[in-house]
Formats: C-alpha cells, structure tokens, sequence
DNA sequence: CAGTGGTCTAGACCACATC
DNA sequence: ATGTGGTCTAGACCACTGT
C-alpha cells in the first residue's frame, strides 16, 4: 500500500461525496458489498473506511438497514439566563426551563431524581467540601419535542440544603436558586466552565449517543456574595444538538489582534 | 457472542484499568499479542477494542512502540477577554494574545497569514453578505509553550478594511478592533457561539489532531452599534487541550428550579 | 535484528430488517 | 428467504522503533 492507507483514500472519496449531497435525500450510503466491488476492497478496509467517517460523526450504521448520513439540528444553550429573571408572560406552574421551552413553542419534559451521595472529585474541589462530605444531587434529563436534550446535575451541600424543598424529587417552580436565597445563600456570582470531550459510556448510555458524538461539558458554580460555593451544576450537551451562544455588549474589543 | 459483544468487554475492562491508572506511571499498555493471549482473542478483536477507546480520546497507538494512555492538560480560554481593556503591564511591542501569555510565565507564538477569500457560507451569513461577496482572512495558528494551541481565522468585509493594517499579515499590535474604530466601525456588541464536533481532516492537519479529539468552536461575530457585522473571527480549539471560562456576577440566579 | 503497531485479505457465523 | 450490517478468526506483509 502507498504511504496514504487504501482505507483512507477511501474515507475521503465518501466524505467528499457526503459533502457534495451525493447521497441525499435519501441518506443512504451503497450497501458494504457494491463499495467492495466499487473500489476493489476487502469488506474490512470498507467498514475502516466507513468506520473513520463514523468516528467523525458524519455516518451511522443500523443493522440490517444500511450506513445513513447523519442529520444535524442545532437546539441554542443560553448558560446566560442563570442571571436573568423569568420573564413575566411564562406559565406560573411550569419551571424554568420548561417554561421557556414552551414560550419558544416546543415541547419539553424533564425526569428528576434527588439521591444523597458524596459528590465526584471534580465538584467536590469546586464546592470546596472535604473529599468524604456530602451533598444532594438533583439529577436531571431533559427532552425537547420528544428527544434527548441534555442532562443536568446539580449538587448542593447538604448541610446547606438540609430539609429545604431541594431535597424533595419535584420540580422548583420558583427556582433553586430562589430557594438558596431564602436559606440565606444568595448566589450572586457564577463560572461557567466548557469541557469539550468524547462522553464516558455512562453518559453514552443516558443520552443514546453513538460513536463520534462528542459533549460539551458546562459546569457552573454559583457562590455567595462572600465567596461560598453553594452550587455546582454539571450539563453534558451531545454535540450534534447544541449550540451554546452567549450575546454581550459594549466596552472595547481586543482579543489579540 | 453473548448479547455484549467480546471487544467491547474486553474495552471496558481496559478503560476500568486506565481509569484505575494500572498502567501508570509508564502509561504504557501490554503490547497487542499478549493482550491476545490473556483474554484469548485475535488481535482483530483486540485491535477492535482499542480503537473504541482510541476514539474516545484515551489511548493513542505509535507505531513501533506500543498504546500510551492519553495526556491532558487544560489551558485556559477566555472569550471574555474581548471586552476588556489590554492591561497595562504588558509588554507594548506585543499583540494581546502573545501578550498576555507572557503576563501568565508562558512563553507563545502564532503564524499569520492573509488572504482575501469568499468566505464559507456560515461566515458570509453572519456577515450579512452575498454569497460571491469578498473578505479578508487573517488565519493564524498560536502555540503556547510549544504546543498547538488553536485556529483563530478572522473574517471582515473586504469593502471596510480595504487598505488598512487589517490587510497586511503582521501582528496588530494595538488590536483589529482598534483598527476597525478608527476606520468608523468599532464593535460594541458581540455574540459568541460555541459548537462542539469532530474536527474535518483540514482542522486535524493544522492542529494535529489524533483520533478521539473533537473540537470547540467558538465563532465570535462582532457588529457595530447600528447592528452592522464587523468581523467574524473562528476560533477551533482542540478538546483535549482547552477549557472555556466564563466569569460573571450580579443579578438573580434561576436557570430552571 | 526482533518486536511493535498499521494495513489488508478471505472467509465465516450471527442478529436484525425487509418483503 | 434474502440482504444488511456486526462480529470474529487466522494469516499475511509492511513500516517503524528499539537494541
């Protein structure tokens, strides 16, 4: 084989017919077969062929049907509105982000179950609790007009949260953070922290990602007026469905040159 | 072949010894043979399950020395630094970027290259520009301490920056933007976008780029008061290098119970 | 040189989807 | 029943790394 792998060459004749709509509408990649036959290959270099473009997110293949091109339909993430109050039209019972889902005029849904457990390494270090303290999870997925959206996982430390509404497997409706503030932990600042990353194979699981579909992961941690942590939430966004968009204005721009 | 397939098991039973950093310090996996002979597999089984976690951006193969556990260091990336004033100990002869590495102990530097292009049809959109219509792209690519650090390649209007330093492929070192308000256009709004994919082979050549890591891209689109689009800058940042930071105040918390 | 991963072949059996 | 992709085997040759 030359210096540039047989399987490779192979990838990019597909890739660049994917890009140019050769497939379309109807999606569907030649059978294994004809493409051995095609490009005089063994079924293995094709399904390596295949198998990078895969990986790239670009082809999934179903099991007795065929290899389809994949579909993408961004869904836009506002980490921003953590700081802005509900606005006035939204339906009193609903929370937040069914609330403004509905406003948007979609359809949205969430599961919810709270468990009492010592939190990861990663959010025990930003809640700033000793590795064996222990806090409440609110853990959360989320659907928008029927698929997988995101999952959402809020830990609280549970001295804090003790016998508040938190702890309790039902919707907020007036917000966590509503409830933070009336135990006497405003959360007035936040980071917002974006990993970029391939999914463990318990969020593969959670979200029914395939291969090549990499997360965002945007952890935010509110904190008092003083400083306190009070709050770490930790959403992991598949990739093929979201943007994370923020708007900001003013002020004088300059980001390196 | 029960229900779970062989490679992977024996996938998972690998990722659980990396993640209990079995093969630390030397990171360094048994080669393929004797991973056949322990879990009695082929070596197409095998390979099998260590491309799975290849593409999951664990391992990397190096041909004639054996499968390495992944590496990751995050370096910081602030979108926010846009907004804000250069400070004012930095060094003068210095663009931002380079700059403000400096002030962190690190050392960096980045390629420049001009050119004058249509844009691709996401950029001309976000331009509000005609299909055929003609920018300036100042493509760069930075290195902090040596390593790839990321693509940052800068869109604007021909027609605008026409004959200005924009145009020419040197370091600005007060700043594009203050170009661009001298020529009558200062940005002073700013909506950022972060999308999360796997990059195309393009991007994994400028940034070398293994299997398994996907990439951020934060596209910056800058307007004027009026509204008017100034500049789009696209930024692609390696996953397994980055995080992205956010720091904000003030307000009322409430992104959904 | 021997050992390693990278590529490729030919053939087999299975589960699943479709008709 | 046929065709599809999913998995697995055994064996081969190559380029590269280390000694």
């Amino acid at each position: 084989m030359g210096a540039y792998p047989k399987h490779r060459i192979i990838a990019d004749e597909l890739r660049n017919q994917i890009n140019a709509g050769d497939f379309s509408p109807a999606n569907k990649l030649p059978s294994e077969a004809d493409l051995c036959k095609f490009h005089r290959a063994s079924r293995t270099t094709i399904r390596d062929a295949l198998k990078i473009l895969a990986n790239e997110g670009l082809l999934t293949g179903e099991s007795g049907r065929g290899w389809f091109v994949r579909q993408r339909r961004y869904l836009i993430y506002r980490p921003q509105t953590v700081f802005r109050p509900r606005a006035p039209g939204l339906d009193p019972k609903l929370c937040r982000f069914v609330a403004d889902r509905v406003a948007e005029g979609r359809q949205a849904s969430q599961t919810i179950e709270v468990a009492i457990v010592t939190p990861p390494a990663d959010v025990a270090e930003r809640l700033e609790l000793p590795p064996d303290a222990v806090t409440v999870v609110r853990r959360r997925v989320r659907t928008v007009d029927g698929e997988l959206y995101y999952i959402n996982d809020s830990y609280f430390p549970w001295d804090l949260v003790q016998g508040s509404a938190i702890t309790l497997p039902n919707d907020i409706v007036r917000g966590a953070n509503a409830v933070l503030t009336s135990l006497g932990y405003e959360q007035t600042k936040v980071r917002d922290e974006v990993f970029i990353r391939m999914p463990n194979p318990d969020e593969a699981h959670r979200l029914r990602l395939g291969p090549g579909t990499p997360v965002g992961v945007h952890v935010l941690t509110g904190t008092t007026v003083t400083g306190k942590p009070v709050r770490v939430a930790v959403n992991v966004l598949p990739g093929d469905r979201h943007v994370i968009v923020w708007d900001r204005e003013r002020g004088v721009a300059g980001d390196g040159s």
